[in-house]
DNA sequence: CCCTCGTGATTACACCTGTAGTCATTAAAG
DNA sequence: CTTTAATGACTACAGGTGTAATCACGAGGG
């Protein structure tokens, strides 16, 4: 699977959340933030056809595009990928960062917990 | 702060370990994996240097480097950048991710808990 | 039938990255 | 003194990325 850029992942989240859907269709639910212009959304579309992360029926003159990969295993690649970088491969260093810097509340803690006791059982 | 590709990580992981280090000392404890020439460890003090994530000292005619940010600063803005793109910026959704996803053993489990437990007193 | 608009394909271009090579300088070795 | 080895600076270059513009073609409106 090849690795999908910061920007061609803004396509690919439209396309997991509704396919398929034409260029034009595309265009219209990135997010706005990132002022694409169409023609930038179809560089995008034609890259990750490329790379195979995306597929293509055709509708008449104009393609219908849906993602080729499982959302669930890129963002597991993703994740391992820098969990794997900075913490060793190991989750509990990543806990304990995000702890110590504030960014686990108390109902955070609860849920993980919550969380862990039914992964025992 | 400028951001950090995936190879000068490489780099300034060996400045965090330790420091102060001339060029060919770096080049030295980069894994050997990388299998880099002394030459690319050069360009990668250089842009890292321009980007400001690290700081020389002159020691004759040479530099000794050392870096100029933060460890923790560094992973807690990368690990808060994935949760976000991919967890909505909440933690237990990556817990949940990972434990669907076998990477969490017991004892992964037991030590997590262990850690809530501390965080909350 | 002709013009326009939507569409994919192709091309553009600057900047970042990985991966060096070359050059000038100078300290050290002899 | 002269040769050499180390060092930072500068240059190189292909491939990826962000961000389009342009082109050719064909369907639909007039």
């Amino acid at each position: 699977m090849e690795r999908i850029a910061e920007g061609e992942y803004a396509v690919m989240e439209v396309l997991w959340d509704e396919a398929p859907l034409t260029a034009a269709e595309v265009a219209e639910r990135v997010p706005a933030e990132r002022g694409w212009s169409l023609a930038t959304v179809k560089t995008m579309l034609s890259r990750l056809l490329a790379k195979g992360a995306l597929a293509h029926e055709e509708d008449g003159r104009r393609y219908l595009y849906r993602p080729a990969i499982v959302r669930e295993d890129y963002v597991a690649e993703e994740s391992g990928r820098l969990i794997d970088r900075m913490f060793g491969g190991r989750l509990t260093p990543l806990v304990a960062h995000l702890a110590a810097r504030d960014r686990l509340s108390a109902a955070d803690i609860e849920e993980i917990e919550a969380l862990l006791r039914e992964l025992k059982s």
